[in-house]
DNA sequence: CCATGTTGCTAACGCTGATAGCATCTTCAT
DNA sequence: ATGAAGATGCTATCAGCGTTAGCAACATGG
């Protein structure tokens, strides 16, 4: 038999320009723009043979998802495995969030319960974190089980994203990543140093609830106190950091 | 002018027949399966007709989603406004999560941060719970500010979800989302127990990491130990809760 | 040099959401 | 009662979608 060896080099560069056109067109135009038709034509061809290369349009969106993923973990200082496993899961947190952020319409993809279990790149994103939570539960930092770990900071960083996602970027609440993330070491980790007693912040807030209702101040008054007592509020319950000179928070 | 006027009952039944029908498909069939043409094989009509009803398919997947939503909270003995505001918050988190495992696909639609953030049901979910958290800040329990606390729970309850909804049901750990409600909690609620030194449940979980290389003991002694280990950390890290008999929990 | 497999094209199918335009029915003012 | 006006629902149709069939051109190993 002829057995052509299809690693021909052009076949594997051509399949990859699919992909990379695919990722454009989601990237920049969001996943409706993303047809067979269109990208083919990006990609100098017709639709019909992106069949030649992908069985699906699922398992092209497959193939665009990893290529992205990997793409983007490339990009990143690949600080994998220092000596710190809890140093690791922070740096994966981070990489994860901003991932989200950054491709939003793949990762609205990615998390689509009834697309995102069989992704492949969505299966190898939990095997990472799956290994990164095995290192810290092999240094005794673990106070619960390691499925239970896994899957509190897999629920805890796809919500927060979405959320983040679900909110116009100008009224994001950029700190929310980092809030979740603390929240959840708190519940999993041994060691965590546990939160202050707190009766001035939930005083300041408690307060801040029925500002609104303070009618014997003006307007601009209350709106005054409002921020102060956000500020306050905020400040204190994030304890160690200093107020932000740039309180650009809308 | 001829006035006709169009509360004429029968215009809402069918339209309230047409959203029936819509969720119905939706619930049994899932997203792809709500086509106009079926749902109005469904309602007994012609696809066009849907649009004298509603001006978009859109339009209608929203009407879908407040008819479900409100006919879910409805089938649940509404609690509203108990005097624990706590317990009240408590209530809509199980209702919120109930409700995303019973809908999965309206759930999928409404998270769609493209679509959700513009959907009137999703936005006035978003408002009670934006109530209830009030309602603790203005009782002096909240050490967060209420923005915060919102955003929170909001992401960690789409987030258990969707990580239940990512796993095929028999392999659900369903005391996830009440792990992640009491990491929330802990971090935005003043007056919550502190959980308790944790070495022997460290000990549990970083012994079991390593179990699977005790090539030492047979595959059925290393199982039987694997089994106990998971016991014990599980129960040690939720003190308080006696073992389960039945370890079916509804 | 031919047989075989690869690559890419045109044409087409069945489906989707959506619109146009025409009948029919309701309703109300006269 | 009757006719104008709006509501309702239909058929026909559109452009677009994912996907398949079938054919031509090309590469390549025996």
């Amino acid at each position: 038999m002829a057995e052509v060896r299809s690693d021909n080099a052009s076949r594997h560069k051509t399949r990859a320009n699919i992909v990379e056109c695919a990722a454009q067109l989601l990237r920049e135009q969001g996943t409706s723009a993303v047809t067979t038709r269109a990208v083919a034509q990006a990609a100098g061809m017709q639709a019909p043979t992106i069949y030649r290369f992908f069985e699906d349009k699922d398992a092209l969106l497959d193939a665009v998802a990893e290529h992205v993923f990997a793409t983007y973990v490339a990009g990143k200082t690949l600080v994998e495995d220092s000596g710190d496993p809890i140093a690791d899961l922070r740096a994966g947190w981070d990489t994860h969030i901003g991932f989200g952020l950054a491709n939003a319409a793949l990762f609205g993809l990615l998390t689509d319960p009834s697309r995102g279990a069989r992704s492949p790149a969505a299966a190898a994103g939990l095997e990472v974190l799956r290994a990164r939570v095995h290192r810290i539960a092999a240094i005794g930092r673990l106070r619960v089980p390691e499925r239970r770990a896994i899957e509190l900071i897999h629920a805890a960083g796809t919500g927060a994203v979405i959320t983040l996602l679900s909110t116009p970027p100008e009224h994001r609440d950029l700190d929310l990543a980092d809030a979740m993330y603390e929240t959840v070491m708190r519940s999993i980790l041994t060691d965590v140093p546990t939160l202050p007693s707190d009766s001035a912040t939930a005083a300041a807030v408690a307060f801040r609830a029925v500002t609104p209702k303070l009618t014997m101040l003006t307007d601009a008054e209350r709106a005054l106190l409002s921020e102060w007592l956000d500020r306050a509020s905020d400040g204190l319950s994030r304890p160690g950091l200093r107020p932000r000179s740039d309180a650009v928070q809308d």
